[in-house]
DNA sequence: TAAAAAAGAATGAACGTTCATTCATAAATT
DNA sequence: AATTTATGAATGAACGTTCATTCTTTTTTA
């Protein structure tokens, strides 16, 4: 078996453990038992618990970044490109329903213990939407009046907002891609320079 | 010292440290200490620690939705309703801090520990958003194909995405009140009815 | 090629610390 | 004096981490 095996299927473990208990309740044994392996062996592939954390963070998020980033480069229309973030992550989250709860609870309370961790991958995740903003804004197509900056943050937290609800009862009057469409229409009409 | 007294010192001294350290960071010794009380005094007043957090919850969203009520009722137009929602919102932010810090912060984690307490006061709370954009839609202000429980998430995640990062770092490019006001023209540009 | 030796990986019981909670005692109030 | 309220040291369960030991694989030797 590949050192990498065994890393990965403990990530994957702590991925749904963590999901289901949120980080603090949930135990290095219950992982460990989840990924197969000892307890100890766990401490072979990371430092601590919360090393296994900032992992899930640095390589999932990673290969989100890199998969909606070709989507969107495939893109001239910033509208699409908009159409494109929201639609995709909002995918993400329900095929890939418990990363994204490890994402979002763990994004909230991370500023209290990882106040020295700077998410920088979150960072560049939502900065794809300011990047969009920026170029319809530069093409005459946005309002130049809205601050990249405030939409993207709006834009993210109404996408992560409205999934962390849907996600806690999924039974829903819509389903995440009519949501995903409501959201990206209302700022499209919200932003869009008006001719 | 009349009982409610040092009830209310307790809560106040529970917001200041779980809003530094987080609920499971933080230690009942701590509260103890900032309230100037005994640990043991602590449980004549609360049961458990979690007892502590849900009383935040019940004790002060409720006074914030009555007071955000009342400005509403004020109003009779929907578009200054949604207006009046985001910048009262983010003053609150703003000016209490440390208690907005807490509810953003155990919102999200609450789905893992809290999963039996139901939120009756944040639901009644974002509700008043779902209720404006009903009352839009029926004036023929707003535009009826957009799914109002869709409209009150999205709006309340940009605003709360946009306040806890500017809780983070302050110094920004914006004041939250700008925020707020970007806010609410993108949501109501974005959903109004083009006549 | 088979046996022996070494290296590497994995194990899980045990440790030691951390804290929420308790409770015997003290102080304050009536 | 009796009752209520407050104290803070003591308790003990919980759990992250360690490490002596075992198991597996690779390398060396004959």
């Amino acid at each position: 078996m590949r050192i990498s095996d065994k890393h990965n299927k403990i990530i994957q473990a702590a991925i749904k453990v963590f999901a289901q208990k949120g980080f603090f309740s949930a135990r290095i044994s219950d992982i460990a038992k989840k990924a197969k392996v000892a307890d100890g062996t766990i401490y072979l592939y990371f430092n601590n618990k919360y090393d296994i954390l900032i992992s899930i963070f640095e390589e999932e998020i990673g290969k989100i970044i890199v998969e909606v980033k070709r989507l969107i480069d495939q893109e001239e229309d910033p509208r699409k490109m908009l159409e494109i973030f929201a639609m995709e992550h909002m995918r993400m989250i329900r095929d890939r329903r418990n990363l994204a709860e490890v994402l979002q609870m763990e994004l909230r309370q991370s500023n209290k213990f990882m106040r020295e961790y700077r998410n920088t991958k979150f960072i560049e995740y939502v900065d794809i939407v300011s990047k969009i903003i920026h170029k319809g804004q530069e093409m005459n197509i946005f309002r130049k009046d809205v601050m990249p900056g405030v939409v993207k943050r709006a834009m993210f937290g109404a996408l992560d907002e409205t999934a962390r609800l849907w996600i806690l009862s999924p039974d829903n009057q819509y389903t995440i891609e009519e949501a995903a469409q409501q959201i990206s229409t209302i700022f499209l009409c919200g932003i869009e320079q008006k001719s």
